[in-house]
DNA sequence: TAGATTGTTAATCGATTAACAATC
DNA sequence: TAGATTGTTAATCGATTAACAATC
């Protein structure tokens, strides 16, 4: 069976209330309402619903959502069914921290590689994932069955790595830097910048203090 | 003169033209068009125009838009009057990447102070900036009159940090983690969780994938 | 003038929310 | 039954894009 793209804010918040739902497990809980996930993520229990609506998960009326039920078909909704393999580009503070954030997460996205250019860190692991000099990328892409990338590394350097990974056929890019990447359209592109995040926040801030004058 | 508040996605894209004027003044231009600022951030021509229609600047049909004086007009509008003080809760490996990546970046927002627990790090600097051990939160913002926060701590302790956070006044959070922070409404908080944003990328790798088959 | 550009309104698209029937 | 919940359509809201007049 096989299901319509979904939209980017649903598969997000899919992806959050998988973890609200397993970590709601592991806390020995076996039914949520909707009015319980929306209220951990501050949105609303009609949203949630219709989220949940979109995966075709049916709850109950009287206890709500099963826990398990419900992250197992999310899952099978968002998840590939093979590993999805990612190479991070990068292993300096960012990279690695990338690394710990996303240690154990989640099964079936791995990052099977990390790739630099400080000869100290070449061979090394970092939580556990071994680092590779980047130049070479075009071998272990192929090698490892990479599809997806995460660029971690300075952000003057972010678009000489993107065309490797783009003529290597990468899928995706998640890109923590600064820069404006110039890779085909066909690529998925998701921008993560923290120079732009930290100003939009600044603004809204400046603007709640003019307000409350 | 006062303005409305902007949309908040004018205001992302606002914060990546001013960047990319200001790099391209550095290179010597002094004029620029909507379809080249557009084609930088893969976006349309119209798009910019109508951003930029919002902070109401005005271009020129021959040469477009004054380089310097556009990122100067954009810098009124999104830039808070006085510098605008934030505090990084945590100086682990994000914190510190954090702390490189915004190094040097933006004058009317300055990073005033990082916070952590663990003894080693106290009284360091890191990138320039004193780290506090993260008790001192309460009298350091009042001190240092801070109204902005970033948290970048391990997911488990986020919701603590929120806590004071609130509790002191501040006015905006920008949350790197993955927790779900329970917070009033009145504060702007936005929210950049990585494992979330691994997730999204790789539903549509997987996506394209199908789609390609 | 012809061609390229800007500025702006109107139309469209996508995402959220309101309303409500159905169910336990 | 009354009350609380889910599932879903319709309405609304916000963001993007199309269309086009004005200008150099």
């Amino acid at each position: 069976m096989e299901f319509p793209s979904l939209p980017p804010k649903t598969v997000e918040r899919l992806s959050q209330y998988r973890r609200i739902l397993i970590s709601c497990s592991q806390d020995g809980r076996t039914h949520i309402f909707s009015h319980e996930l929306a209220a951990k993520l501050s949105n609303t229990p009609v949203q949630v619903r219709r989220d949940i609506m979109l995966v075709g998960y049916t709850g109950n009326l009287r206890k709500g959502y099963d826990v398990l039920e419900l992250a197992e078909r999310i899952g099978e909704v968002i998840d590939a069914c093979e590993t999805l393999r990612v190479a991070l580009i990068g292993a300096g503070k960012l990279g690695t921290a990338v690394l710990s954030y996303f240690k154990g997460k989640r099964s079936k996205i791995e990052i099977v590689a990390c790739f630099d250019v400080a000869p100290e860190k070449l061979g090394k692991r970092f939580e556990g994932v071994l680092c590779y000099h980047q130049n070479e990328l075009p071998e272990r892409i192929t090698e490892l069955n990479i599809s997806m990338a995460i660029l971690a590394l300075p952000t003057e350097f972010a678009n000489d790595a993107a065309k490797v990974l783009v003529e290597n056929d990468i899928k995706g890019i998640l890109n923590y830097t600064s820069a404006n990447l110039n890779i085909p359209e066909t690529i998925y592109l998701e921008q993560y910048d923290m120079v732009t995040s930290i100003e939009k926040v600044a603004y809204f801030v400046k603007q709640s203090k003019i307000a409350n004058q």
